[in-house]
RNA sequence: GCGCCUCUAGCUCAACGGCAGAGCAACGGACUCUUAAUCCGCAGGUUCAGGGUUCGAAUCCCUGGGGGCGCACCA
């Protein structure tokens, strides 16, 4: 390999290492017969001393190295796990250059699997190669990086230098696979419907707008699916669901990113009572696979998440949590006397409904440790939901709670064209009060409905937060891979 | 948007009104079974920036910037 002549760069500010004099050459791929996890399964019965006479070529960063003399040793981690790297001046092609290897480079090597004497196993390496040199320093080998920013801002250090991290998104990935599957093993179709929409509509959220340049037309970012996947179920699709990217122009906080992702599934002939089914069994399946348990824990409070989960209406868990009776019944002075008690900002306009919603979340939400079902929301503040079939005012809607916070949304879905309108137009005079958030009429999504929507039970998963949960992270920047962030100064 | 906290070597941190330091990383050397190897040596700084107080400021004060936490906002 080329000699390391750079030297450390004087006044750079920066962990740049110097530009050697000649790039090192690096070959354009690698034949490698085993990752490290492969070589730990296949090796385990060797005894310290014992040569197993099998040849393999590994691959991977090497993240620690002790030279000593004519021996060396260097620590080899891959995507699977790690393995020694046990170098030998007088076995080991070009050791001295081996010996001159960098915290951080990405190595190749070749050698017989064996456990040392101390009783680690090693590949001794009789050739190798460098495949690509880590100009840049790793920094401290066992403090990690604790930076917060550097670790959100250079993720591709922060997956080398922290276990929990790689742990956390090996978790996300195996998450969504598994949720897909599931989905799929129940007859549910997995498709995608645009992003970028005419009508955002779905949500009650800020959208992102853009514009598209051949047609001369503002597009919004999609708030949700959730329109476009009823229209599915008009089509004929009676189980659908989409696992994708939704996007809100919204302040960030440690459990808000402006894009996340969100499952949405929606299933025909079914009503919310059925939705609640399936969101209990989903969770309680991921958690059995990913953590070998339904009984987790989070932020070292134990969490049972075994079926069947509590199931309590709104009204019923504000008098619990507040000791006060508030449901849309109830008049709305009294509310609006109920809200100032507890401190609930108000604003101009806002009905009972939105009281009850307003109360509940400032009293009750985040005390919800859960799981559970909160049910029975006002329809005055659920524009997409099915009037509940006994009580008046109210929708047939639940969220779950887990954790005090929500990780789940769903409906029996408003199927009358109607109705869909009127609450439509409700939502648009809202907006042209100034309710930002407030949808707009969507005239193609009515005429679906007008088509013929049976019933159906919709549910939206907040998968980013299922993550938190399972992986017990705290800030939902610990759940994504590149965090939206502010610009580097 | 508001409040509180924070910013020191590449990384992790100390010094808290009196000479800016340690460990690791880097660099040079010793070492044939190491495990955060060890040992010897060397180098590394506009203490976030600017202003003020003081005989003297990394330290106290002000302004600005970065970051964190909380509140507010937020299906």
């Amino acid at each position: 390999m080329t000699s390391r002549t750079g030297t450390s760069k004087a006044g750079t500010g920066s962990s740049v290492r110097g530009v050697p004099e000649r790039r090192p050459e690096v070959p354009y791929r690698f034949e490698r017969t085993h990752d490290t996890a492969a070589i730990r399964a296949n090796h385990e019965d060797l005894e310290p001393g014992e040569e197993s006479g099998v040849t393999v070529s590994v691959a991977g960063r090497v993240m620690l190295r002790r030279v000593q003399g004519k021996l060396a040793f260097a620590e080899l981690h891959d995507s699977s796990g790690a393995v020694q790297l046990f170098c030998l001046a007088a076995v080991t092609a070009d050791y001295e250059g081996f010996c001159r290897l960098s915290l951080g480079d990405w190595v190749g090597a070749t050698g017989e699997v064996v456990r040392t004497k101390r009783g680690e196993l090693s590949v001794k390496v009789t050739g190798w190669e460098l495949l690509a040199e880590a100009r840049r320093g790793f920094g401290d080998k066992w403090h990690g990086i604790s930076d917060v920013d550097t670790r959100y801002r250079q993720r591709y250090v922060d997956l080398w230098v922290n276990e929990g991290s790689r742990r956390t998104f090996q978790l996300r990935s195996r998450l969504i696979s598994l949720m897909r599957r599931w989905l799929e093993d129940r007859g549910f179709v997995e498709v995608e419907t645009p992003v970028f929409q005419l009508v955002a509509g779905g949500a009650l959220a800020r959208p992102f707008v853009t514009h598209h340049n051949a047609l001369d037309l503002d597009l919004n970012l999609r708030i949700a699916t959730e329109l476009h996947l009823k229209r599915l179920v008009v089509g004929g699709f009676e189980k659908v669901f989409e696992i994708g990217r939704t996007f809100r122009n919204e302040g960030l906080s440690p459990r808000h990113n402006p894009e996340f992702t969100m499952l949405e599934a929606y299933q025909a002939y079914a009503d919310y009572g059925d939705m609640m089914a399936l969101t209990e069994a989903l969770v309680a399946h991921l958690a059995t696979e990913l953590c070998g348990t339904t009984q987790v824990s989070y932020g070292g409070r134990a969490l049972d998440l075994t079926p069947p989960w509590r199931r309590a209406t709104l009204s019923e868990l504000v008098e619990e949590h507040a000791g006060v009776h508030v449901g849309v019944d109830v008049p709305i002075d009294e509310l609006r006397r109920v809200a100032g008690e507890h401190e609930v900002h108000l604003e101009e306009g806002w009905g009972p409904g939105k009281l009850v919603l307003e109360i509940y979340e400032k009293t009750t939400e985040a005390q919800l440790w859960g799981p559970v079902f909160v049910c029975d929301y006002p329809q005055e503040v659920s524009p997409l939901a099915r009037p509940h079939r006994s009580k008046p005012g109210l929708v047939e809607r639940f969220e779950a709670i887990v954790a005090g916070r929500e990780l789940a949304n769903a409906f029996s879905e408003l199927v009358d064209p109607d109705d869909q309108r009127a609450r439509f137009e409700e939502q648009a005079l809202a907006r042209a009060h100034g309710d930002e958030e407030a949808m707009t009429v969507d005239e193609d999504y009515l005429r679906a409905l007008e088509y013929g929507l049976p019933p159906t039970g919709g549910l939206g998963v907040g998968v980013d937060r299922l993550v938190m949960l399972l992986a017990d992270v705290h800030h939902i920047r610990d759940a994504l891979l590149f965090p939206t962030l502010r610009p580097e100064a």
